[in-house]
RNA sequence: GGCGCGGUACCCAAGUGGUUAAGGGAGAGGUCUGCAAAACCUUUAUGCGGCGGUUCGAAUCCGCCCCGCGCCUCCA
């Protein structure tokens, strides 16, 4: 049994999708005016954690993810570059693209992009209009928040409090009441906009969730997810816009995802204080290790982040690579470890528990760590047999589609080396330090022959060499070994 | 002020009434090794922000208080 806390009820729920055997699922994605940063990505990453784990557990999954290329912010920057607003947002959306792909996030069986739904949009404001719920002023369209009583539930805020004249945004002051939000916009003179029923103009933020979802996913489906800043007014004006329209529950299920903070304070573009994932990996750390970090803490703690954090990481990935290598290059005798294999057998249904909880990665990740322990321990005691070794990879295999930082097991990797495909895609490839495979499996040979010959200051003066070419040599009971710092 | 999340060892963090409070990282000691590395073992919270209360029994429930963060305006 699935459970999530919902933010609409603040409670753990028991999930059950509203059609057997499949989920409908929407998430907020990126506001293409920039690069995301690695807290937008946190909540990207928390998405992908609950693709992964509906999918294992035997759900199909149809998955919407919207692409915000239309509001002030991409419009002002694609001024500012001198390209036209889709010159500039495809840039950006590539970007997302590359990023996500570095992250290994699933893509969403449709992502969709705002300005290509305007005249969804502009039919659903029309039909908003038919039953009452907006007016127009200057030449913009808004909802009018009195005529939906149920406001608020979401967020659960009291917006009685929220007078007129306290905090408006100037081009919005001919709202009949602040509460109200913008559904279409007149244009500005300079602006983007389309030539529609509404008149001339361009669609409000919200507008375009409630209608892309309705659009794909329909009048009411499974889960909303996003990041727990857009609880309010974001996810609160959806609903609005959508049961007003329906008279239908628009979704059951609201998931939000806490914040990443940086010296703890919100990482947001407005303060300055964040990092996007290039400039991590511009400074050597890897895209695994950020992954790590970020789905170590469950999704709805707000998670700290810090350069500590990622060599944590890293070298909590480290240590499940060196298992994972362990297995799969050691010969073990025949016959299989009763406990061990009890412990394998159990691993899956206690991944599934951690993760049925409500996503708690946390927990996961530890229910790997004491199988790793319990297995390292057989293994050094000459305990571990032979037909523990698959099992034991498996649950590696089995904790790794949710998580995704450890190298593939398809054996296409040197087989002297442990190198991943993290350190591909962080430090590029061998050639980097001038030291190809070839030349360090020459080095290696050398340091052999000298260690047979007990000339153990040549052979460490080789691994110094190595060493400072950054390659780690280990020296095992089945041969050497070497890895990339 | 309103709403929400959280305060568990040096750091990160699980644990929502009941045996010795998961797990990871770091440190210390040890085993193994030519030396390392990896791995393993031992070790680091009689205590879970504070004070009361309920209970045979609480990190876990209730009350009050202190502290941190977020939302209430664009924001993942």
């Amino acid at each position: 049994m699935i459970s999530f806390y919902n933010t609409l009820s603040g409670r753990m729920e028991e999930f059950v999708p509203l059609e057997k055997g499949r989920v409908r699922l929407y998430t907020c994605g990126p506001t293409v005016y920039d690069y995301a940063h690695i807290g937008n990505y946190r909540s990207f990453l928390f998405s992908d954690i609950l693709r992964r784990h509906l999918r294992r557990s035997g759900f199909e999954l149809l998955h919407v993810m919207n692409i915000t290329d239309v509001d002030d912010k991409t419009i002002r920057n694609a001024a500012a570059a001198g390209q036209t607003l889709t010159e500039y947002t495809d840039r950006f959306i590539e970007a997302f693209f590359e990023d996500s792909r570095k992250l290994r996030l699933e893509k969403p069986e449709k992502v969709a992009r705002a300005t290509e739904h305007i005249p969804d949009m502009v039919q659903a404001i029309r039909q908003l209009g038919e039953k009452g719920f907006t007016y127009s002023s200057e030449g913009s369209v808004y909802f009018r928040i009195a005529n939906f009583p149920q406001y608020g539930k979401l967020s659960k805020i009291d917006i009685s409090g929220m007078r007129p004249g306290a905090r408006m945004d100037r081009d919005e002051y001919e709202k009949a009441d602040v509460r109200d939000f913008v559904l279409w916009k007149a244009p500005k003179p300079g602006e983007p906009s389309w030539e529609t029923e509404l008149g001339p103009g361009r669609p409000g933020w919200h507008i375009e969730c409630s209608v892309m979802a309705n659009k794909y996913l329909g009048e009411s489906f499974d889960i909303h997810a996003g990041g727990a800043d857009l609880i309010f007014p974001h996810h609160e004006n959806e609903i609005a816009q959508s049961e007003a329209l329906s008279g239908k529950t628009f979704v059951r299920y609201w998931l939000h995802c806490e914040h990443l903070l940086v010296d703890g304070q919100k990482m947001s573009k407005s303060t300055g204080n964040y990092f996007t994932l290039r400039d991590l990996l511009q400074q050597g750390h890897t895209a695994e290790s950020i992954r790590y970090l970020l789905a170590s803490v469950p999704y709805r703690k707000q998670l700290n982040f810090t350069v500590g954090g990622l060599r944590q990481a890293a070298q909590s990935i480290e240590r499940l690579k060196n298992f994972q290598f362990r297995l799969s290059h050691t010969s073990f005798p025949e016959g299989a470890n009763a406990e061990i294999a009890a412990k394998t057998t159990a691993f899956p249904d206690l991944l599934r528990k951690a993760m049925d909880d409500d996503l708690n990665t946390a927990q996961a990740m530890g229910v790997l760590f004491e199988l790793v322990r319990a297995a390292n321990t057989a293994i050094d005691r000459g305990e571990f047999r032979s037909e523990n070794t698959q099992p034991a990879l498996d649950c590696l295999s089995h904790w790794d589609e949710i998580f995704e930082v450890l190298p593939k097991q398809t054996g296409d990797h040197p087989a002297q080396s442990f190198a991943t495909a993290g350190q591909e895609s962080a430090q590029a490839s061998a050639g980097d330090d001038g030291m190809g495979p070839a030349e360090i499996e020459a080095k290696l040979q050398e340091r052999t022959a000298a260690r047979r010959q007990r000339n153990f200051a040549l052979a460490d003066r080789i691994r110094d060499e190595l060493s400072a070419a950054g390659i780690l040599i280990e020296d095992t009971k089945d041969g050497m070994r070497w890895k990339r710092k």
